[in-house]
Order: C-alpha cells, then sequence, then structure tokens
RNA sequence: GGCUCGGUAGCUCAGUGGUAGAGCAGGGGACUCAUAAGCCCUUGGUCGUAGGUUCGAGUCCUACCCGAGCCA
C-alpha cells in the first residue's frame, strides 16, 4: 500500500533564536508539502531539539532553568514560521513525554538485542575548540583542527554498535544511489563507509539535561535523542496503523552539516529496529551573506522578520527557491532580494495580473469572456505535471523557470495580440480575437495562482480573490488544470498591485 | 593533516569530448492595456592557474591557487 508523503525538517536546537536558515529548510519542506497534497495525502513534521549542553549552558546563562528556557523559545520560533505562512501539520519538542517515551523503548530494545552496549570512551578533549576526538584522527599528537595539545580522556559510555552494519549501509548506498543527495554529500558518507565505521558513543555523564538511560548511568546524547524524533511524532511502537502510514519518510530535509548522523547513523538505527531507511535524505546549502556564513558572533544574522516585512513572506519564499539550485550554498543579499522581486514578480507576474485586469475591466467590464476558440488549449497540458514533478524532486529553481514560460507566454501574447487596437474595432473577428486573449490570459492566471500556490500561499490566494474564482486553490490538479477551467461569466475585480515595485531607499540630505 | 565539493559574461547560474549559453543588470528600438512595467533587438567570457591525454578539452588526467564543508 502506497503511504503518504512524509517531509521533515531537522528539528532546531535551541540554543539561540531562528534566524533565515531555519525558515529555508522549514519553507521548503512546507513547499513540498502543499506540492505533494495536489494529489494526495501528506504528512510534515517539523520541531525543536532541546536536550543536551549547550541548551543547559544557555539557559543557565540567561538565570533559568532548562525546560523553562525551551518553553521560552519555543513560540518564537512556531511564531517566525507562521510568518512565513508554514503550515507544519505536527511540531515536536523533544521534551514532549511522547518523545521521552519513545526514545527511552528504543533504547531499551536495542540493548535487548545487543545493539547498545556498556563500553568505554577512549579519547582526547581539545579544551580550545570543546571537542573530543579519536586518537586515529589526531595529527602529530595535536588536535587536527588547531593544533594544540589534547588531554586524555576516559569514560565509561554505552554505545551504538553501528559497525555492525557497515557491510547493510554500503550495500544499500550502492543499490540506491540517489537515496543521499546532493551527489557530493553521498559521495562523502561512501568515502567515510569505506575507511570504516566506529561504533557511536550515544551516552553523556558529564551533565544532566537530557533523557535518562533507562536504570541509570547518565542521559542520551543528544543527537541519538533527537533522532528518533522523526517516528516518535507518528507513534512508533504505541500506534502501528499510524506509523506505517508514514513512514519511511518521502524525503528528509538536513543541513549538510549534520549528514552524518542522517545518512550513516539514522539508517542504521532504523534497520536495528527493523524498520525502513527514508526514502531520500537531502543536504541543502546554506545561505551565507556576501558569501559570509551567517552567525550571531559575526555580526550579519539579519532578522527574519524584518525580510519579511520589507518584501513580504511569499516573496521571500520565492527568492529561496529560486535564487540558487536547492543544494548549493547561495549568497543573499537585500540588493539581490530585490532584483529579484522588481524583475520577477513585480514586473513580470505582478504586471501580468494588473494589466490583465485592467483591460478586462476596460473592454468587458471586468467580466471572463467565451473563449470562442483558445489559442492555449493543451499548449501547456504538460506543464503541471512537469511542475510537480521538478518540485518533488527538490529542483526548484527549474520548476519555478518552467512555471515562468507561461508568465513569459502570457505576457509576449499581449503584445503581439495588441488588444488596445481590436478594441477600437467593432469587426465581429476582432472581437472574437479580445475575446480569446482576454480568456486566455484570465486561464492563465488562475493556472499560475494554482502552480505558485504552494511556493506563495498568500499571495496566489490574493490572484484567486481578484479573479473571482469559487473553486479551491489547494486542490488537486488533475481536473483543476484542464484549460478551459474558468467559467465565462466569471466577475472580477481589480485589487492593489500584488509585488508593488520597491524603490530604493534614498537617504534625504 | 585526511576526505568531499565548487571556481564559466558585472550578478545568479546551465552547459552529456565536437562552432561557449540563459535570466537579471547595461545599451538601442517600436508601442501604450499595465507597477516608467511589458515586447523586439543588442554589448559582454583567453570557461581559477600551469601542464598532459586527444584529430578536438569548460568537459578527461596531474599539480597548484582560491573558496566551502565534514573529520563523537
Amino acid at each position: 500500500m502506497k503511504h503518504a508523503y512524509y517531509v521533515t525538517t531537522p528539528i532546531y536546537y535551541i540554543s539561540g533564536n531562528p534566524h533565515i536558515g531555519h525558515v529555508y529548510t522549514t519553507v521548503v519542506a512546507d513547499v513540498l508539502a502543499r506540492t505533494a497534497r495536489t494529489q494526495g495525502p501528506a504528512f510534515f513534521l517539523t520541531g525543536t531539539d532541546e536536550h543536551g549542553q549547550k541548551v543547559a549552558d544557555a539557559a543557565a546563562a540567561a538565570g533559568v532553568a532548562p525546560q523553562e528556557w525551551c518553553d521560552l523559545l519555543v513560540p518564537r520560533w512556531q511564531a517566525l514560521f507562521a510568518a512565513y505562512h508554514v503550515a507544519y501539520d505536527d511540531f515536536i519538542r523533544t521534551t514532549q513525554s511522547r518523545h521521552e517515551r519513545v526514545v527511552a523503548a528504543v533504547f531499551e530494545r536495542l540493548r535487548a538485542s545487543g545493539d547498545i552496549y556498556l563500553g568505554t570512551y577512549e579519547g582526547w578533549y581539545c579544551v580550545q575548540d570543546e571537542t573530543f576526538w579519536l586518537e586515529s584522527k589526531l595529527v602529530d599528537g595535536k588536535c587536527p583542527t588547531c593544533s594544540r595539545a589534547v588531554s586524555r580522556l576516559s569514560e565509561e559510555s554505552w554505545f551504538f554498535r553501528l559497525s555492525r552494519y557497515r557491510d547493510r549501509l554500503l550495500e544499500h548506498y550502492r543499490a540506491n544511489p540517489q537515496w543521499v543527495r546532493p551527489r557530493s554529500v553521498y559521495n562523502e558518507m561512501m568515502a567515510i563507509l569505506e575507511s570504516g565505521l566506529d561504533d557511536f558513543s550515544i551516552s553523556r555523564s558529564t551533565f544532566d539535561w537530557g533523557i535518562p538511560i533507562p536504570g541509570g548511568g547518565g542521559v542520551i546524547y543528544v543527537w541519538f535523542d533527537a533522532l528518533l524524533n522523526y517516528i516518535s511524532a507518528i507513534d512508533w511502537s504505541t500506534d502501528d496503523a499510524r506509523f506505517h502510514a508514514y513512514w519511511p519518510a518521502s524525503v528528509q530535509l538536513i543541513g549538510k552539516e549534520i549528514a552524518r548522523f542522517h545518512t550513516l547513523v539514522w539508517p542504521a538505527v532504523l534497520w536495528a529496529l527493523g524498520e525502513a531507511a527514508p526514502e531520500l535524505v537531502f543536504a541543502h546549502g546554506w545561505i551565507t551573506v556576501d558569501g559570509q556564513k551567517i552567525g550571531k558572533s559575526l555580526g550579519n544574522a539579519v532578522d527574519p522578520y524584518a525580510l519579511a516585512t520589507r518584501f513580504g513572506a511569499d516573496a521571500m519564499r520565492y527568492f529561496l527557491l529560486r535564487e540558487a539550485p536547492f543544494g548549493s550554498d547561495f549568497s543573499y543579499s537585500e540588493e539581490k532580494i530585490e532584483q529579484r522581486y522588481n524583475a520577477d514578480l513585480g514586473n513580470d507576474l505582478g504586471n501580468l495580473v494588473k494589466r490583465t485586469l485592467a483591460m478586462l475591466q476596460k473592454y468587458r467590464g471586468g467580466v471572463v469572456p467565451h473563449p470562442h476558440g483558445s489559442d492555449f488549449s493543451n499548449r501547456f497540458g504538460e506543464l503541471p505535471p512537469r511542475v510537480r514533478s521538478l518540485l518533488l524532486n527538490l529542483e526548484f529553481r527549474e520548476a519555478l523557470t518552467a512555471i515562468w514560460e507561461l508568465v513569459v507566454t502570457l505576457n509576449r501574447r499581449i503584445d503581439e495580440t495588441k488588444p488596445w487596437v481590436l478594441a477600437k474595432s467593432e469587426a465581429a473577428e476582432d472581437v472574437r480575437r479580445l475575446d480569446a486573449l482576454l480568456y486566455d490570459l484570465c486561464e492563465g492566471l488562475r493556472w499560475l495562482a494554482m502552480l505558485l500556490y504552494p511556493v506563495m500561499p498568500e499571495r496566489t490566494r490574493e490572484i484567486w480573490r481578484q479573479l473571482g474564482e469559487p473553486g479551491a486553490l489547494d486542490g488537486s490538479w488533475e481536473h483543476a488544470l484542464q484549460w478551459g477551467g474558468l467559467a465565462t461569466g466569471t466577475q472580477t475585480t481589480q485589487g492593489d498591485a500584488l509585488f508593488p515595485r520597491l524603490e530604493p531607499v534614498t537617504l534625504q540630505t
């Protein structure tokens, strides 16, 4: 039985405030879920990762208890996602009992199966980098990143027997070369696999902000805890029917820095539990500001609310997906957003809506005329399946480029047909041609609203409203996207510009 | 230090060994329904550097330079 489309974002580590990078991943997941729903059921999960040393430290610095800190921060993430028109189905927090219960259950089950065992962590610690290193990673006995002296560490720890799954992982990678994308990340993980896998330490005893090891002996390492959110949220072990309706996940989005956990440890843990690996793990790139990584310490973190206020959340969503191929890093700047906004959204799309409805008002009283033999029937028949396929394949840039073929075609057709000339003629043929053009333009707008809905859910609703379209904007594309679906006689309304032109900010002198 | 990527027009990027492309920006033109938008035409690149393989290299190989990431 084909299960529902299931998309996840990483759960976000709440040691600080959310930034535009978090918005990026979450918006992508939202677009995927909305796209998947044009053909069937979907489930979209996001949430927060709330355990671990850094959260405990951040809470202590703020003078509050860790749980209190998390409760304080979570609404900020939820409000930000809402501001970007993200509609997730569930928001999981790793401090919720539904999650902690599953983590404890997994631990006990894997301990019983021998996949988790008590061992000794032998390694080295670099005080400067606050990082632990395995002996084999040291360079001349020193820290491989900062070359400083490291100190010996030896402590009892629980391990996940990752090494047991190396062969199966290799086999899985070879049989499914597309399961980790982009290719660069696949290659990197393959290289790690080929060089061998060490067992994975999954407990910590130097602090206590985490899920307790069943039976005592410290807390579960935050990464082991965190990965399990993807199955705890859909009731693993407590509601099999629900779990299997969603698992395995269709797409798990991650940042490329956490690929190792999601593409080596995670599938092995799932296999140890007797479950399937996700169908696709996609590690995307980062948004940088003028080529620099965003970070509080760099002082270049732009308030994501300010961006949504200035450009509009939908325009930001469009920019994030259109500007760079999904997977690579891209250097963002407000100037680039402005250029995309004015050129693509204002000039091409927004102006098309405006000029179409203005002409319809002027020449036909705002009422959609009879098509009289449209020029476009069948011409764009392949567009919806193509767009959906590109979107679900995470080729957002290409999908938007494809949609813009329709935008460009409609704009060009206006200039070719010269409706302002036809409108002055009373010849039957000219009246017919003007009707056909105006119909095709309005029908084109209806298509654009539906095709762009997953990317710009709010602005497309405004197009829908101005068109006077009574149907569902977020419904299935199968029947709705047939050329000629727009009813003759529909009363349209001229509205404000969808994307009013951004004028350069000039300083008064 | 090891591994993995990237470096093509001012900007963002496509480019499967066979005459270097698109969009934006810049320049010119004809229009007027429209957000001085749209439409038509157009300038612009020794494809990071140096070698090599080949009849032929942006594309394959080697070295190096620059940038990014990972290496509990």
